[in-house]
DNA sequence: TACATAAATCGTCAGATTTCGATATTCGCG
DNA sequence: CGCGAATATCGAAATCTGACGATTTATGTA
C-alpha cells in the first residue's frame, strides 16, 4: 500500500466522485443492464460529464492506487471499491498523519 | 474545509513530511534557539535538503489547506500542526470515504 | 537611517497532470 | 473470419506543479 499514490489518486475530485458513487451503486447507477452485484462497468461513470477516454484513464489511476478491484466479464469491466486498501489506507493516517 | 484541498497539500512527500516532524518537534529539530513549544520556524524545514523558497512555498500550501497555523514573533514565523483541521479531516474521510 | 536576518514572492524552467479525439485492443457473436 | 461494443492506449494541447536562484518585504538592532 503506496500511502503517497493513494493520496494523489483521491486529490482529485472526479477519482472522489467514483470512489464515493461506488458506496451506493443503486443509487448512482440504476441504469446498468448486468447485476449490480458484479460491480459497476467503466462506461457508467462517463456520466459524470467525461470522456470515455478520461474516465478510463482516472480509473487506471484508481487501480493502480488498488483503490478498486476490477473483474472482466465478457466485454466489459466491473469495477468494485477495494475495501481492504480503504480500510488500511485510513487506519494508516489515523496513525501516522 | 476544503477535503481536496487538503488531499492535494498531502499528496506530496516532503509535506507529508513537515506535518510528520511537526507532531514531534523536540526529536526532530533539536538545534531550534526558541523553546518549541512557540512552534517550529520556517528556516527549520530547510534541513530537509530543499532550499528556502521551496520550503516557503510547500509551508504555503500547507497553510491554504489549514493544515498548519502560523504565529509570527519579530522576524520568526512559528509552524504547528493546525490539529482541529486534522482531526476534522480524518473524522471526514472516515465516514465519506 | 543603515544593516542583517527570516520569510514571501517573482521569474523561469522542466516535468507531471488533465483532457480530448482518434486509434488500437479485446471480447462475444454471427 | 468479420463486425460491433467496451475499454485501453496514443498523441497533442493546455494547465498545474515543483524546483531553483534572485529579489522583495518585514522585522529587529545598531
Amino acid at each position: 500500500m503506496d500511502r503517497t499514490e493513494i493520496l494523489k489518486a483521491l486529490a482529485h475530485p472526479a477519482r472522489l466522485e467514483i470512489l464515493n458513487h461506488l458506496k451506493d451503486p443503486h443509487t448512482h447507477f440504476p441504469t446498468q443492464e448486468h447485476p449490480l452485484e458484479l460491480g459497476v462497468c467503466a462506461s457508467q461513470f462517463e456520466r459524470c460529464g467525461l470522456s470515455q477516454s478520461t474516465v478510463s484513464a482516472h480509473l487506471g489511476t484508481l487501480q493502480r492506487a488498488e483503490l478498486v478491484t476490477t473483474k472482466r466479464l465478457g466485454q466489459w469491466i466491473f469495477y468494485k471499491r477495494n475495501e481492504e486498501t480503504i480500510a488500511e489506507f485510513l487506519a494508516t493516517l489515523q496513525k501516522e498523519l
